[in-house]
RNA sequence: GGCGGCAUAGCCAAGUGGUAAGGCAGAGGACUGCAAAUCCUUUAUUCGACGGUUCAAAUCCGUCUGCCGCCUCCA
């Protein structure tokens, strides 16, 4: 059974699809108007993640998100890079699908832009107006918070309080302070849209709402993205959903904390961060993603270079025992003997982890916790092959390999693929061939005890960005990562 | 001013009533020619402070302190 805290109740509950075995999720994306910062990318690692354990417990999942290319900020930041807004927007919208792929986040089933969903939008707003939620002033229409009875369920305030805070616009032709532009009337005309109240383009809440309703129904089951969206993003968008449906919008709204920098949030408007780009060039995208699954999601995560580095040196150790097992399993097994005896410890060992993940992910997606088991899980293995009497036979052959299907699955939903690109593997055949002759002499000087010799070639090589280990089973070698 | 959240070892971080996961750093040991890696052992009688409820609280309630988010665009 899965657990999750839903934002609306401010609780955990029990997870139950609209649908048996189907989930439909709808997770805010991004204004697509600049490269994506790490803040973005937690988000999308989050529900990446979700979204696979899902589909590891058996659902079938729809993802949805969308991508916003039409604003003011769109057109504000097309004049800067002397382009037309589609033009802006196809460029993010690009780049922003890079980085995902960069860091082995799947996309979604489908990105909803606003500009292919005008229509639709109008349509909606054109039934507010009926209904008398919303009303038509000089070009614009608001939706009337006033008109609706929960307003402020979501985000637990109060009209009358808000207006305390006294930082809303106040617009003359609103009807009150707290109402939100369903459609805004735009002065612009190369980039606007007809629409029965004359050109513009929609209000920044009701494209969410009309495009996850066309594709995912009036009531889906989990609506997500990051916290400080549920005022007034989606606030507004439970007001104008479910004053059109009369229905429940969705069933379970998910947030993600944010990232911050030095204790503050990371954004774009304060200038305080990092872009996915920038940091994929100083970090491999594992330990990126690695990073943000080390804290549960709806905590606030403080990004910082130490942390990262920490995390890398964490993430090697789940590595090492992949790589470990991996070139164990590649040699055939010479001792036919098998010893049955430590089966069942081992095999009840593996079923333990995995119900224990599987219980720390069911309890709300508990990544830190997951992680964590997978820890002990690569403790456990380490044990089991670095045993004084270890023989490679049958039967250690046959519990490796459950080890490693396991080991792999899990960690696959968190979407670690447990390598760092950079390094490794990275050479030729004839750089490899040169290594083996030079690792050959030094082992001929080891076995004249030569040390003094030996430890030259390890020191020299070690230099030069080669790191030599001498192991139980034969010596190693690996190109160190150039981080600075 | 209103609403919400957080405070756990040197650092990061799980843990929402039953006696403190995991990682990093540190210490000791095994292994090794040495080193590295790995393994073993070890590192919070205690969970911001003070009260309360309970047989039992890091976990529930109250007060206080500190930090953060939202109320304006924001993942």
């Amino acid at each position: 059974m899965i657990r999750l805290y839903n934002t609306m109740t401010r609780e955990k509950e029990e997870f139950i699809p609209v649908e048996p075995n189907k989930v439909k999720m709808y997770v805010c994306g991004l204004t697509v108007q600049n490269y994506s910062h790490v803040g973005h990318i937690r988000s999308a690692v989050n529900y990446d993640v979700i979204r696979k354990y899902l589909e590891y417990k058996g659902y079938q999942v729809e993802y949805i998100s969308n991508f916003t290319d039409i604003n003011e900020k769109i057109v504000a930041r097309a004049e800067e890079e002397n382009m037309t807004p589609t033009e802006l927007a196809q460029k993010y919208e690009a780049a922003f699908l890079d980085d995902i792929a960069a860091m082995n986040i799947r996309p979604a089933d489908q990105y909803l832009r606003v500009s292919e969903n005008i229509e639709d939008i109008i349509e909606m707003v054109k039934v507010l107006i009926d209904k008398e939620y919303a009303y038509v002033a000089e070009g614009n229409v608001y939706f009337s918070v006033e008109s609706f009875a929960d307003y402020g369920k979501l985000s637990g305030r109060n009209i009358e309080d808000m207006q305390a805070g006294a930082r809303v616009d106040i617009l003359e032709d609103k009807k009150h302070p707290m109402d939100f532009a369903l459609w805004k009337k735009v002065n612009n005309e190369e980039f606007s849209w007809d629409s029965p109240w004359g050109k513009g383009w929609p209000g920044w809440h009701i494209e969410c709402s009309a495009m996850a309703m066309k594709r995912l129904g009036t009531t889906f089951d989990i609506h997500g993205g990051g916290t400080d969206l549920i005022f007034p993003h989606h606030e507004n968008e439970i007001a104008q959903s479910e004053a059109y449906s009369g229905e429940v919008f969705a069933k379970y709204w998910l947030h993600n904390g944010t990232v911050n920098l030095s204790g503050e949030k990371m954004s774009k408007s304060q200038g305080n961060f990092f872009t996915t780009r920038e940091v994929l060039k100083k970090f491999p995208a594992e330990v990126i993603r690695f990073f943000l699954l080390t804290r549960h999601y709806r905590s606030p995560i403080d990004f910082s270079i130490p942390q990262l580095k920490e995390a890398t040196v964490s993430l090697e150790r789940l590595i090492k025992t992949a790589d470990q097992m991996e070139s164990l399993l590649a040699d055939n097994p010479e001792d036919k003997q098998n010893n049955l005896a430590t089966t069942d410890v081992f095999i009840a060992m593996l079923k333990e982890k995995r119900k224990s993940f599987e219980e720390a992910m069911d309890d709300d997606f508990n990544t830190a916790k997951a992680i964590g088991i997978l820890h002990e899980l690569a403790g456990e293995i380490n044990k089991f092959i670095n045993q004084q009497s270890f023989k490679l036979n049958e039967n250690k052959y046959f519990l490796l390999t459950e080890a490693n299907k396991l080991y792999r699955k899990l960690a696959n939903v968190l979407g670690l693929k447990l390598e760092l690109k950079d390094g490794t593997k990275n050479y030729s055949s004839v750089f490899a061939d040169l290594m083996e002759l030079v690792l050959e002499l030094r082992q001929e000087a080891r076995e004249e005890k030569e040390w003094e010799k030996a430890d030259l070639i390890r020191d020299r090589l070690d230099e030069v960005g080669i790191e030599v280990k001498d192991t139980p089973r034969g010596t190693e070698w690996n190109l160190k990562k150039r981080d600075e």
